[in-house]
DNA sequence: CACCATGTTCCTTG
DNA sequence: CCAAGGAACATGGT
């Protein structure tokens, strides 16, 4: 589920349902998730711990809490890796086979579910650290992006997936924003064009708030078992404009582009799929 | 059985 | 030392 939209998206959903609540007990059931952080760590600093508030950086969930008294304020990190997924629910639904972390917080509780386990519900916030500007900041300036990107030669859809040059941006909205930059994925970033770097950073920008809107719109109910259409392949594709409103060229290799009608081309870098329009994201700027 | 999958990190190679 | 590419992680879907 995880790119910044998912993330964000999840946040405003689970920010009132945890606030002002107190955590009873905590069950680490894969241990993996919570590394470096020890399961009795984990347990004595969040039992007795209050929500106090809940943001995003890039794809990660911050909690914030204080112990008891409302002192010693503290952080713990979240992230859902590829199939990671966060809710609330009473204590009568069963919990989901991968259930990584429960929390008890009374008649409630928080499940932290993730089937392959390469997400993170830890103590340890030094990951923030290394993470590039927020693209959705305000002070998120296209000409710094254009500097960051001069001085690499990475194919730009390599250099996008780089936590480091822009917070958030995951192997799906890459290709969704380059198709609506209408730029080759190919491209070495430090080649691009000024031009071509701003319609990029507005690219990013419209795609990742579209996908916010989108996913504001569609309820949330992972208990259910359901993804209520939110995650990519929990869709709700069957609506004739699917592609138009959500993703227009990511995993449609060999369906026509929906702006000329050529078809979507699939390729491989650094081990991930990419995928774009030949004809409208030509390699060379068209004179 | 084969290949694919929304992410990050580590290891090897050049 | 750095950059780039690949594999590993773990499970499930097609």
């Amino acid at each position: 589920m995880p790119e910044l939209p998912e993330v964000e998206v999840l946040v405003r959903c689970l920010r009132p349902l945890l606030v002002g609540k107190t955590i009873q007990r905590v069950c680490v059931r894969r241990e993996k998730v919570i590394r470096p952080t020890r399961p009795e760590e984990l347990a004595r600093n969040l039992e007795g711990a209050e929500f106090k508030g809940l943001s995003r950086r890039g794809k990660y969930l911050v909690f914030e809490l204080s112990g008891k008294g409302g002192k010693d304020a503290f952080q713990l990190l979240g992230h859902l890796g590829m199939t990671g997924r966060m809710w609330v629910a009473g204590k009568e639904t069963p919990l989901p086979k991968h259930a990584a972390v429960v929390l008890e917080l009374g008649p409630e509780r928080f499940i932290f579910e993730d089937t392959r386990y390469f997400g993170r519900f830890t103590l340890n916030i030094s990951p923030l650290r290394r993470l590039g500007p927020e693209p959705l900041a305000p002070d998120f300036m296209a000409d710094a992006l254009g500097r960051s990107l001069q001085r690499s030669a990475q194919a730009i859809k390599v250099k996008l997936l780089d936590q480091r040059l822009v917070a958030g941006v995951g192997n799906i909205y890459a290709s969704e924003a380059l198709f609506r930059a209408r730029i080759s994925p190919a491209t070495p970033a430090r080649r691009l064009e000024p031009e071509q770097v701003k319609s990029l950073w507005r690219a990013l920008r419209a795609v990742l708030r579209d996908a916010i809107r989108w996913g504001s719109t569609v309820p949330l109910n992972f208990a259910s078992g359901k993804t209520g259409g939110l995650f990519y392949f929990g869709r709700a594709a069957d609506s004739p404009d699917y592609y138009e409103e959500r993703l227009r060229v990511y995993d449609r290799s060999g369906l026509p582009c929906i702006r000329c009608g050529t078809a979507i081309r699939r390729v491989v870098h650094a081990n991930r799929a990419t995928y774009f329009c030949p004809q409208c994201q030509p390699k060379r700027v068209r004179r």
